[in-house]
DNA sequence: AATTAGCACTCAATCGAAATGAGTGCTAAC
DNA sequence: GTTAGCACTCATTTCGATTGAGTGCTAATT
């Protein structure tokens, strides 16, 4: 059997009303949806083929249908080719004071979540390989080092260390001068064991110093690295659609939203639209298992080479698709202009 | 009427088994309850009297009786006059990494909630009366200086600020020693304009920088001391309770705890209790619409004179008020310690 | 006078049969 | 190929009967 242009009309009406009111939807309903070209004696015909060949399902006998996770595959499937060029301007909330990241990103996600409705979740960039820009030690007082780490895309880190004897500011200076000259455009894996050795020589009686300060900075970006860092915003929006918000279903899904070390595997893979970097997971496609009876889009962004994040939204398998896909492409274009301008 | 002895005994023992099973409790259970001294009848007619005083309810005829807020209100009393000497040791969890503080309020959250299996929230410290401790700009490239400013409490904060002309490291170098010499010890309110204007004539040439700086000084921590940091932990724990659990109750409590704005007023009190600032809120009394199912315990913690922030814990009205007071009071009692030994 | 046993009564919760109705599949007519 | 008509299915709703935990009251007991 074939997708006929009638099947296709049917099957889109199907999944379009599906979507707006979350019931399962009967032929009548779509005769009359439908310029009611055909009676609903024809459309039963033509569910009863589309059902055959796995688009859409009956929960029960004598109940309506619902698309298949087949069905919403066919359909995101063909929004994803339509590659839609003109690009909606988005509020101008963005990045009015840089310079915080994850303002940034929390902010960003409370606006996809508020503006869409459903769950959005952003994942600060992934920092191995990343180039070392800045480096700036301070005497905060007598026995307190403040270490400022400033890498590429403008991520700026901050640590306090204790030391065991009082520096003098004329030998911060030349420590300074001695970190920044010998690390600034290095990547964390360049500064190997030979660039450590010539520093402690450079760096005299303060090669201790230059020890405690590499570790501190190798750590923090260490520490970022592993707890990497996952912003969600409007979880309880999936309150909003009743097929989620039995109190089980709800409870793991909410859960898993909340301890984000589980949603890991989401934003590690790299989305399969090779242009865009979208990935649509309908259903059990999704890598967590808490999110089977959910649809996850996400897409990657990002700030320069090797430097990735990823953006997703959680939402219901009847989610507006069309919106999300065009709010996604939407802003990563405009993310990517962005860091780039900041950037450079 | 008068509560003595029996009618309080009988009174702990229904609070107590509500707050186990979360069911009405009935004459007979309290009968087996309580060393079975008195019989179902007996108990019968104390909880007839402790109903017509207002302390338990029945939810209907012929139902057992669950506390009132009245009920509750006495156990809870009872308990903050018994001042338990025995500080229970707190894994040492705390403070390896010390000097990130959001990091450290968000495992504490996390910890807590997962130890009371209730949901925990904590504000992070409020910014005025606040001192300036240290000020530091970097010259990040040629029109870009990194701002570092760090207070009171070790608390850092970061800003990237654009300059119209490059200006040299050692005009840099002078800048921060005069920032350093004029503003260190100051609070953010008694930086006014006389100070500002001796500084400006002091940089003479670089007045405009001056200017800068102090705008984004002031704009980081009015930033803070607006937007309130508050961070959740545990919130899908409210999911064990079946009383808070249905899709509506959930629904409201999970996202007035996801708009974090709205728990403002939470914090903002001082808890009532002078000597560990412990305040219970008990159903309607919370000052927050949406917790009027729940029972709020708050209580405040210090860092340095005037820098307070407030650690809650959330949960059904039959929570464990003597562990989550032990735990709270324990719990600052550490925090105060620790914050003081790192201050000094 | 306080306590307790006993009994009638109440009422939410549970169960199950019947009614409802949305929706299908099939057949026969158009 | 399309449609009208009708019997059939089955989740959901409705409603009365049943159950059982728990009470209040009274009379007997200590």
């Amino acid at each position: 059997m074939e997708l006929d242009e009638r099947k296709i009309t049917i099957l889109k009406a199907i999944i379009k009303n599906y979507m707006e009111t979350g019931e399962p939807v009967g032929s009548r309903t779509i005769s009359k949806y439908v310029n009611s070209k055909w009676s609903s004696a024809t459309i039963r015909n033509e569910m009863s083929d589309l059902e055959e060949m796995g688009y859409i399902v009956q929960p029960h006998t004598s109940a309506g249908r619902i698309p298949s996770d087949k069905g919403y595959r066919f359909y995101v499937d063909q929004i994803l080719l339509e590659k839609d060029n003109e690009v909606t301007e988005i509020k101008e909330m963005m990045v009015q004071r840089m310079g915080r990241l994850e303002q940034v990103l929390k902010a960003l996600a409370k606006n996809l979540a508020s503006n869409t409705n459903y769950a959005a979740l952003i994942s600060g960039p992934q920092y191995h390989r990343n180039k070392l820009k800045f480096i700036q030690l301070s005497k905060v007082d007598a026995r307190r080092l403040l270490i400022v780490t400033v890498v590429e895309g403008n991520i700026i880190k901050n640590t306090m260390v204790a030391v065991e004897e009082e520096i003098s500011d004329e030998e911060i200076l030349n420590l300074n001068i001695l970190l920044n000259s010998n690390l600034n455009g290095l990547t964390i894996e360049e500064i190997n064991l030979g660039v450590i050795s010539r520093l402690k020589e450079q760096a005299g009686v303060h090669s201790k110093v230059v020890d405690l300060v590499l570790n501190e900075v190798a750590a923090v970006i260490k520490a970022d690295e592993d707890e990497l860092q996952i912003y969600t915003s409007g979880a309880t929006n999936i309150f909003k659609y009743p097929e989620l918000s039995d109190s089980r279903k709800a409870s793991e899904l909410l859960s898993t939203l909340e301890h984000t070390e589980m949603l890991q595997e989401l934003v590690d893979t790299v989305g399969a639209d090779s242009e865009t970097g979208i990935q649509v997971y309908i259903g059990d496609e999704s890598p967590v298992q808490a999110m089977k009876d959910c649809s996850v889009v996400t897409a990657t962004y990002e700030l320069g080479e090797g430097l990735k994040g990823t953006i997703g939204i959680i939402g219901p398998k009847r989610m507006d698709y069309e919106k999300v896909l065009k709010t996604l492409r939407n802003l990563i274009t405009q993310l990517d202009a962005t860091f780039k301008k900041e950037d450079g």
